[in-house]
DNA sequence: AGTGAAAGGTATTGGGG
DNA sequence: CCCCAATACCTTTCACT
């Protein structure tokens, strides 16, 4: 699918604020509502726009820590791999999953309330698995940025 | 603000799909339309709703590159390390930045068309500043998971 | 706080260019 | 593909429990 200079104007309000009317983003881009109305339910179909979610202050809701984690496994064989990225993808603390190479081969980020959860959690994930290698721990002291914006031009 | 069990609820829909409507929302925690839309309006202004959202599929949009960036920085001296936070902050390709401790002090991750886009990112990133000890680039092969839930109960 | 109903505003669909 | 207009749906407010 192409996208316009409607589509992209619209997308960069909507990755900044989806509650926006389509009267109102209507009235920005040019367009009636029903053409607005239109191009989004277009967006959508084609997996443009992925999921519309309210995004949750982890701080307010008694889970105030990130971690970072990198690990390397054992062995690269793809069904030992998938089962890995299986276990990660899997767990609801987990919330980014990236399969690098390098130094280690698995980057994850993870939310937690505690050290105590991590710990927890450690065992789950890379202690009771018998593909992990070892894993580095790293304490997130200050999350600056969060977001999962696209540049759209 | 204390969240009882009806928030939680409310939370936990919210941030897999915010577009769903009050009324259905109203149903599934069996709370009428206005009880619920009170308290979404709660939930904004205490910002336990930071912000709500469409995420867009970079790769649909011609971005299909994620890379992570260890930072090393020179300095830790709080003006220095505030300037190179908001240089990172500011950058509109880096959506993630973490403040940590240990082997590097930030680590970055960023959304890119391609590599010479990165390359350009670098120069003004880090080869520019002096406050810059050393970065080392990840290149994600695979991105398994990417989200911003928040475990809520 | 919660409910239900009324009012006001949005989204969605269909006719016509 | 656009616009406009009609309808259906949703959010928001208010009076009351």
């Amino acid at each position: 699918m192409e996208l316009d200079s409607y589509d992209k104007k619209i997308l960069k309000l909507l990755q900044q604020n989806n509650k926006i009317s389509q009267r109102t983003l209507a009235e920005n881009v040019n367009l009636s509502a029903s053409a607005v109305n239109r191009r989004i339910a277009s967006l959508e179909e084609h997996g443009i726009i992925k999921e519309n979610v309210s995004i949750i202050n982890p701080t307010k809701v008694g889970r105030p820590i990130t971690i970072i984690v990198e690990v390397k496994i054992e062995n690269e064989r793809l069904d030992l791999l998938e089962n890995d990225k299986k276990r990660f993808v899997n767990c609801p603390q987990v919330q980014q999953v990236y399969y690098v190479t390098g130094d280690f081969d698995f980057l994850l980020v993870l939310n937690v309330c505690d050290m105590e959860e991590y710990e927890q959690l450690t065992r789950e994930l890379f202690f009771k698995a018998d593909n992990i290698k070892g894993f580095k721990t790293i304490v997130v002291m200050q999350n600056a940025k969060q977001n999962l914006h696209v540049i759209v031009d």
